[in-house]
RNA sequence: AGGACCAUAGCUCAGUUGGUUAGAGCGCUACCUUGACAUGGUAGAGGUCGCCAGUUCGAAUCUGGCUGGUCCUACCA
């Protein structure tokens, strides 16, 4: 084995093994765990948040596979129909191609096309995480069967009246062409501007003023509203206006909509363009005069002077003529949400189509009730929440996007514009004894995205098919997400799923956090801040991050400054770091749900833990070469203390990691493993078996320590695998020949079995005893500054029974693991002049002849003693405190007393010694 | 506007039902290349747990308020 862990080569090898023996694949069991990835998106390529999730998928199931359960972690991808068309298109654009030129056909199979030569870089990616999903069931969303499922639903739900077409006012993209549901808007303050604008009344007398902050919309309006307890405008209501630049008289109404603090208290109003003005269009049947076309620009429903205008050359247009016609009255500077697409950009606009919606408040009530009574559990529970005000007041969803890649609705139209919803043109026809002399045309639009994902967890599954799989694997144990998208899908998969398949789709959601950078920056390319989960495996030189991180950027102008940023923060670019260092990083910052600033030092320590675990192998196994397992197994060894005491650490390790699985506190879990691994094993028990294996024990002993070295160190890399699966197969590898046990792969055998009867209080109590010893002795020799390679006498004095025999089991370990030449008792006799350091009330002396400076120690006493007087103040208060010795439980009163004893007894030992070295 | 979360060592974070001398990693200081590992070892410095009240014998931990930060939902034309 090299002298320092290389990860790279050893990677793609034992992926490779596991693989191409199909270890990923379910195996039959009578417990099922099941996880369904959250499908990523065909077009994506692998970022740190899909990095943080897929571990800990991973981790689960791994862990449970390990456990002994038929583990399925579902594989699959997502068409994402917004994002891939926008992909295929631009891609067209750069030929000079367009997709309205190819036509639907031509532009459906070009992205097809693309899907299968370029789509697969995400799955790529999750193997060199080391991901174990069931690959030999990957499914994607635009499957044949899938898509049935698509269909299926689309139908049921249409037939039960609970998805419905019709007029209403949707979120539409102008640039793309197509609606967008209330989540693919993001609204982010801009600044722009409020124009009070006159609008004349009709009978001459004066006018009104109404302040907007587009004042094209004008071009629409159907009413002006005032609060009906506006005193200022009581008089002109139920009067009209005359609308500038349009010639038609508009009535003003009355709202409680209307705040009268707000501009000048009155507000025109365009029922077409605004869901504000559009629910007030409602209540007082205002007309609704749509002044747009498709690309939101003036249609011919507005005056002819402004038709074919683009939205803001018409704003621009109409300020400017109102200004010369002396009817605005002034301009603010004012702050406004702006609603844009969350793919485009492109600024939003209210308009009014025709599309299909899904009756949500209806599919609400059960999906709210699931989580209500328990049958899904979100972790942390405060997430529930969030999804309980979402669904309380959840708005019919709008299904159609006007898009061609993704699931055409299976609604067809005859001539008279009669619509029929079935499984297929056939079906229909039949249902409804429609002739095929009669044309059918199916509707040209595809489904939401999120549609067919909220059937995920049972369209993979085979449904609408009664498959076994289904049967088997179906609610799944736990969905792993970010809350980003708690709305988009998991509220959706919630209530689709409980409506189609009468079950929850999982049991659990672990919702984790967002993952910034370090300085709690959302990563993104714009911001020039984002970094590849590849890179840290593989490295990446600073050239090469920075073209990465300026190339292609919406803004360029940026560029300069990511430059510097980047040159500042990674001025040798990354190093290589290997897969399981970066698990291991993503484990121990997934503490209760919150966002982790990634921090590129803590990747660094956890590099450092890997090569701590491979050297720790290279000098287990080198010291194991002559160990013969049979000859082992042959003998009754019986376990000395330090083979029982880290046999008793690995069981409390084995405790804590498997309590931190069962709560989703990978934090933990990589702690305690972290601990054990590094603080027990390799700095005391590797010290300590070093010493007995020198001191030539019998063959029997020899084979016993070597045993218990292999043998905690093979259960430790399970332990360990299923958060770093490529380090631990390799070692385990060597080591499972040196023990003749396990089976072709780690990752196939069991997690390491807790045994009760090997806690062993009494083997922790000696080892604790020894390393208060060593911490005493070496705190010395680090305060007096005694050079290690000097070995120093002990004297000891005062100890009790116990300090006797722990002494009698590790007085030859002690030796070595502080550079101590003899230990003695004192008995009666005067102690020598002598620096005293206590382990508990065990007064441990080293004496200073020839080493130590009287000086150095009476200050380093005094220092202790300055320690120990502070405690034993905070103690005698606390017990002088009547109420608190009467009132506290008699534990912790007790509890009080006895450190009180201890410290006084310390004080006055170390007072003593103090006195008597200052008489010298 | 409503809601959620966060505030602990220079930095990134633990601290599970109130009782520890408040911890870890990184960084820092000193010493050490001793046969697994300098991506290492040993010792050490560093915190009035954001602020103010309250509950309690006892508060980093519970309650209320304040300040600062992050985010979500809704939205004023």
């Amino acid at each position: 084995m090299e002298s320092k862990f290389q990860p790279a080569e050893l990677e793609r090898r034992w992926y490779q093994e596991w693989e191409s023996n199909s270890y990923f694949a379910p195996r039959p069991a009578e417990d099922t765990y099941s996880i369904m990835i959250p499908p990523p998106n065909v077009t994506g390529s692998l970022h740190m948040g899909h990095g943080f999730q897929e571990s800990i998928i991973d981790a689960l199931i791994r862990y449970h596979r390990m456990q002994g359960f038929d583990t399925l972690w579902q594989a699959g991808t997502d068409h994402a129909g917004i994002a891939t068309q926008m992909v295929v298109e631009r891609q067209l654009a750069a030929e000079g191609l367009d997709r309205k030129s190819l036509g639907r056909k031509t532009f459906i199979d070009k992205v097809w096309e693309w899907k299968e030569t370029s789509g697969g870089t995400i799955t790529q990616q999750l193997r060199r995480l080391g991901a174990s999903p069931d690959w030999g069931s990957e499914r994607f969303t635009m499957d044949p069967g899938l898509s049935e499922a698509v269909i299926e639903t689309f139908v049921r739900l249409h037939d039960e009246g609970l998805i419905y077409r019709g007029k209403r006012l949707v979120n539409w993209d102008p640039i793309l062409h197509t609606a967008v549901s209330d989540l693919e808007v993001v609204s982010e303050e801009e600044k722009g501007s409020l124009w009070h604008i006159r609008y004349p009344l009709t009978d001459g007398d004066g006018h009104v003023t109404v302040a907007t902050t587009r004042p094209e919309t004008m071009l629409g309006d159907t009413a002006v509203a005032v609060h009906p307890n506006d005193e200022r405008y009581r008089s002109l209501v139920g009067k009209t206006i005359r609308l500038p630049l349009c010639d038609r008289d508009i009535p003003i109404i009355t709202d409680d909509y209307v705040d009268p603090e707000f501009g000048s208290g009155c507000v025109k109003i365009t029922p077409a363009h605004d869901f504000n003005d559009y629910a007030m269009g409602e209540r007082h049947k205002l007309p609704k005069i749509n002044i747009f076309d498709e690309n939101a620009a003036i249609s011919a429903a507005a005056p002819a002077p402004y038709q074919g205008l683009d939205r803001f050359d018409a704003r621009r247009q109409i300020v400017q003529e109102l200004q010369d016609a002396g009817l605005l009255e002034r301009i603010d500077d004012h702050v406004l949400k702006v609603p844009r697409g969350d793919r485009s950009g492109a600024v939003i606009e209210p308009f009014l189509t025709d599309q299909w919606f899904v009756d949500a408040k209806t599919l609400a009530k059960p999906a709210i009730a699931a989580v209500q009574d328990g049958a899904i559990r979100f972790v942390p529970q405060q997430w529930e929440n969030t999804y309980f005000a979402w669904m309380n007041n959840i708005q019919d969803w709008c299904i159609s996007r006007q898009l061609w890649w993704g699931h055409r609705i299976p609604a067809w139209y005859d001539d008279n514009g009669a619509c029929y919803v079935g499984r297929s043109e056939a079906e229909v026809r039949k249902a409804h004894s429609i002739s095929d002399e009669i044309s059918l045309h199916q509707d040209e639009d595809v489904l939401d995205t999120w549609f067919s994902s909220g059937l995920w967890t049972f369209s993979t599954l085979g449904w609408p098919e009664d498959t076994e799989r289904l049967k088997r694997y179906h609610p799944s144990s736990v969905l792993v997400t970010g809350f980003d998208i708690i709305f988009f899908w998991v509220a959706r998969m919630i209530m689709l799923t409980l409506h189609m398949k009468g079950e929850v789709p999982f049991r659990e959601v672990y919702v984790h956090g967002l993952v910034r950078d370090g300085e709690g920056q959302k990563m993104s390319k714009s911001k020039g801040n984002v970094i590849d989960p590849i890179d840290l495996i593989d490295g990446i030189t600073l050239d090469s991050l920075l073209e990465k991180r300026t190339a292609g950027l919406m803004q360029p102008q940026q560029a300069e400054r990511i430059r510097k940023a980047t040159q500042r923060q990674f001025p040798d670019g990354i190093n290589a770091y290997g897969t399981d260092a970066l698990r291991f990083t993503y484990y121990s910052l997934a503490a209760t749900g919150r966002d982790i600033k990634f921090d590129i030092g803590r990747i660094e320590g956890f590099r450092n833990f890997c090569n701590k675990i491979w050297n720790a192998a290279r000098f287990v196994l080198s010291n194991c070469e002559d160990f013969d397992a049979a000859a082992f197994q042959q003998q009754q060894w019986s376990p000395a203390i330090a083979e029982r005491w880290i046999e008793a650490e690995l069981q409390s390790m084995l405790a804590r990691v498997t309590e931190a699985f069962e709560n989703y506190r990978f934090d933990l879990a990589s702690q305690a493993l972290y601990e054990f691994f590094w603080n027990e094993y390799c700095d005391w028990y590797l010290e300590l078996a070093k010493v007995s294996l020198r001191d030539a024990p019998s063959m029997k002993d020899r084979l016993g320590i070597q045993h218990t070295l292999l043998d905690v160190l093979e259960r430790s890399l399970r332990a360990l695998h299923p958060l770093m699966p490529f380090i631990t197969e390799d070692i385990w590898q060597r080591v499972k020949v040196k023990l003749n046990r396990g089976g072709p792969s780690i990752m196939l055998e069991a997690f390491p079995e807790r045994r009760a009867d090997r806690e062993d209080k009494e083997a922790i109590e000696a080892m604790a005893w020894v390393k208060g010893f060593a911490l005493a002795v070496r705190g010395i020799r680090g305060e007096m500054n005694i050079p290690p390679s000097k070995r120093v006498p002990v004297l000891l004095r005062a100890g009790v029974d116990a300090d006797r025999i722990f002494l009698e089991q590790t007085e030859p370990f002690l030796k070595d693991l502080v550079g101590v030449d003899s230990i003695s008792w004192l008995t009666g006799e005067e102690a020598p002049l002598a620096a005293t350091g206590l382990a508990k009330n065990l007064e441990i002396l080293v004496p200073l002849a020839g080493i130590i400076d009287q000086k150095a120690e009476l200050r380093r006493l005094d220092k202790e003693l300055d320690k120990l007087r502070i405690e034993l103040e905070r103690v005698e208060k606390k017990l002088d405190n009547q109420s608190f010795v009467s009132k506290a439980p008699a534990a912790v009163v007790s509890k009080e007393r006895e450190k009180l004893a201890s410290l006084k007894e310390a004080t006055s030992k170390l007072e003593q010694q103090r006195e008597q070295l200052d008489k010298i």
